[in-house]
DNA sequence: ATATATTAAGATGTAAATATCTTTTATCTT
DNA sequence: AAGATAAAAGATATTTACATCTTAATATAT
């Protein structure tokens, strides 16, 4: 579905916007320890998020990535856009490349009920939705 | 979620079982050109299939890939285990290594009812199945 | 028996995804 | 101003998925 970097991305976004560390700069070192990740490859998702105005940056000592607060509103669907591009969301099951309700493939009928719920999910849940969940221990960011 | 290697031979196979080819020696180049994928490729993806018992074969003039009657009680999902593994249909949403009830990553919940469906699709759906809709004309196997 | 058609098998090639290394640039501290 | 720190950027490396090429084996037809 989603690619590892995609799923990269969403879990470095929710570590951000964590309540302890909103507004509070945090290097990619830190980020990389806490969630169990290549501290590079972290790296260069989080600049192109910053690229694509989702996050904020600043170099230099006690620099970091960063948020504030309006990014609890942001859905998730803004961060696999960003990352894989919707198109993502909408791939054949059996690798078609035209798979659509006008030419469906075998399994296309059968799973448009799971496409439809993980695209609202990614569309109607937002970060706040998952920071909750974070913060009250029933689930977990790393390994 | 599967991999395209594993939809080329889920569809392979359906194609096989076609009531106008089943029981008929099909060769690999007329396979190909009616799926549209690529030949060389899909031979080797059949003949996965041939070791894991699931299709036969015979070599020589006249030859090629071919089942009987008894792939239409087939579950799909003894295609996926040959090919890809079942591991796939579990795998979590965000790439975590770790990922169940016990240890849920921000989506493991939201997608669960997807998870199961899928599952629950491809073990309870036989080839017949799909055939069925094949030959109804209300699915695609082609491009 | 020989030639031919066809899959089998193994080696090789290509592309995309994932990951790391190195250098540069910005910013902070002293 | 100098040095240190941290992200940005670009280059490179690795891995996995996807695809093709080449040769061998074998069944069938003649």
């Amino acid at each position: 579905m989603i690619s590892k970097t995609c799923g990269y991305a969403i879990r470095g976004v929710i570590f951000l916007a964590l309540e302890e560390n909103i507004n509070r700069k945090i290097g990619i070192q830190e980020i990389a320890e806490e969630l169990k990740v290549p501290q590079q490859f972290m790296g260069k998702i989080l600049q192109e998020l910053v690229r694509k105005d989702i996050l904020k940056s600043t170099k230099g000592p006690h620099g970091g990535f960063y948020v504030n607060d309006s990014i609890l509103e942001l859905s998730l669907i803004k961060i696999v856009e960003a990352i894989d591009g919707l198109g993502v969301l909408k791939k054949c099951f059996l690798g078609r490349e035209e798979c659509s309700n006008e030419n469906p493939c075998p399994m296309h009928d059968e799973f448009e009920v799971c496409r439809s719920k993980i695209f609202e999910t990614f569309e109607n849940k937002d970060i706040r939705y998952f920071v909750e969940h974070i913060e009250d221990g029933s689930t977990f960011l790393a390994i």
